[in-house]
DNA sequence: ATTCGAATGAGACTCAATCTCAAAAAGGGA
DNA sequence: TCCCTTTTTGAGATTGAGTCTCATTCGAAT
């Protein structure tokens, strides 16, 4: 679709030594066209629904190198489905999610940031990447 | 096996409307015998190896219980395995994860929680319970 | 165009967790 | 204690997200 991310991807997978396939454009499209937290069926049976023809194996496959690549965001809401959104050149953030409605409320903190950067050297170590999620419910009755 | 649990647990399972049995004991014992981190198949089998017959189906839908009523510690590490851990009256702690050792650190930060609960609030939010976990690696090479 | 290693897809497989339902056990009441 | 009703249990079947297999197809370098 666009053409700038289309170039991203191409060089990802070249680094990756990976080929450049219509499949993993597809995914990758879907992936990027839509800011929602969606299931890798949801985004497979997308793909199939615009006419590409591509395998749940190729799906996950191809999630995995986006993910590793920093263009997809994979996230456990806890109940045993993952979500993937795009990433593209965005600040990180958390994500705040209401057990009321369901709804996926997105935050940024960077005091928050800090802090967790702070706590890992405390103990020896030095941060990686975190998992930070806040259930929620309306304040206002 | 402690006198003062068994009395919790019987008053647990009186509130939810449940009975009270072995198996069910037997969980609750498992669990509370050690502060590791463990996961459900671990649990089902220490308590068979102590002679007490239960199923896998008993061990989930009396940790389901004893989860909900606060005794027990539900936490996703992000490998498909959930791991449990007793929660007594013990203070509230976060989870440090070492990506090459698999090492899990508890930790407890009060900036941190008072944080969460600010940012809840400032999206119209009160905070019910949150997921925390940082991926760390040592830092010394 | 040829070549050959990489990618794909259909479906088998894995494995934690849940469900089923007949049989066993708990907890009252008498 | 024995009865009776309702809940609980357990063996095994089922579910479902995700992974694996391997014969076939495809990409791209030459």
């Amino acid at each position: 679709m666009n053409d700038s991310t289309i170039q991203i991807l191409k060089e990802i997978l070249r680094k990756e030594g990976l080929r450049y396939t219509k499949q993993r454009q597809a995914v990758w499209d879907e992936i990027q066209s839509s800011q929602e937290h969606r299931d890798a069926e949801d985004i497979y049976m997308s793909i199939r629904n615009n006419g590409v023809n591509v395998s749940r194996a190729t799906v996950y496959r191809t999630i995995d190198v986006l993910v590793k690549n920093r263009m997809v965001r994979k996230m456990d809401v806890g109940d045993g489905r993952n979500r993937y959104e795009p990433r593209l050149d965005d600040a990180h953030h958390d994500h705040m999610i209401c057990i009321e409605t369901g709804k996926i409320i997105e935050f940024y903190n960077e005091e928050l940031e800090d802090l967790q950067e702070k706590i890992a050297e405390e103990h020896g170590y030095i941060l990686v990447r975190h998992i930070h999620q806040l259930f929620v419910k309306p304040l206002k009755k």
